[in-house]
DNA sequence: TATTGTTATACTCTATAACTATA
DNA sequence: TATAGTTATAGAGTATAACAATA
């Protein structure tokens, strides 16, 4: 299998030496150049985020929970009686992708589905004594966990920076209506 | 539109005598209670952060790239002949993630794995002129789209915003090591 | 022994179509 | 016809183990 003339994939051959390439008169211990992304805000804020929920999920897992089971638990927790597909809405969920995750819930004992009189297609969701212990040990924890973010914001800060972040939600969810 | 009797929350109807259980007293129109969350930063983080890659995927969509494929050819673009681990590392992607990245650049003409003759086991991976023509129209696409995330911060905010960013990241990315 | 690229695999999250039983 | 809950499914994104070639 020999090609005298352009290789088909132009495989870098041996040395050749001295034949340096510029590729190969770079700097390999530099760190990268990222170009724009440090300045983009989704970037910026999609690192953040991770970060952010890397200890939300780090202290939610002692307590054998995810964020979204944290956040249905409590939205059941305030809204109790409410339709199942109501809360999956209000958290963003899509109703199919809701089930599994409310079985879930029901398997362990944390909420339950009860039949509504008055729209037999319905279930009200509702937690149980366990569920509501549960939530009540994951806000405490998650509260430490806020105050662990807040360290690094200024006193005062985290109101407007809280502020930004909703004005940026709200505006940017408009225009993907558009 | 006038109504004799205040009942538009109060709209349960048939209230089928007395058969009414406590959770069919609720108000089914008011809007959930969120509790804790809107004062949660990483559910703002994350909200925000969604909004804002919606529009970025939109706009990235008529050029046929995912956000995680314009990064990629962003950072080998700017740093061209880098080993395809440095790539993927600096961007936070696993190694055996990267491979069907790269591969799928590759088979598009965008991207080239060249053989290193330093190393071996090692690619240098570089930008076709393709990928670097897809790569300047993709820049362009995201400076409109970074444009029109800019509009809903004041002037000058936008800087400090982008520092409280980095310095969450940073920070919370710290506490995650120990 | 350690590292690079790779394969295989698995689990989460998300999105859509379509079924059922009700309304 | 339309809606609530469900099933099935598919696509990304992400994570780990392990192998071959090479260092």
């Amino acid at each position: 299998m020999k090609r005298t003339v352009p290789q088909k994939t132009q495989r870098r051959l041996q040395p050749r030496a001295g034949a340096v390439s510029a590729v190969d008169m770079r700097n390999d211990d530099a760190p990268l150049d990222l170009g724009m992304l440090p300045e983009m805000t989704g970037y910026a804020l999609r690192r953040a985020q991770l970060a952010v929920f890397a200890d939300a999920i780090n202290a939610l897992a002692s307590l054998d929970l995810r964020p979204a089971q944290f956040s249905v638990l409590l939205v059941i927790g305030r809204n109790p009686g409410r339709k199942q597909s109501e809360i999956a809405e209000a958290l963003g969920i899509q109703r199919p992708n809701f089930v599994a995750l409310m079985d879930e819930l029901n398997r362990r004992g944390l909420a339950r589905r009860t039949p509504l009189a008055s729209d037999r297609r319905s279930y009200a969701v509702v937690l149980t004594k366990d569920g509501e212990a549960l939530l009540a040990e994951a806000q405490e924890t998650l509260t430490e966990h806020e105050r662990r973010v807040r360290r690094h914001l200024q006193d005062g800060q985290h109101q407007a920076f809280l502020r930004t972040l909703a004005r940026i939600n709200e505006a940017m969810s408009e225009v993907e209506k558009a």
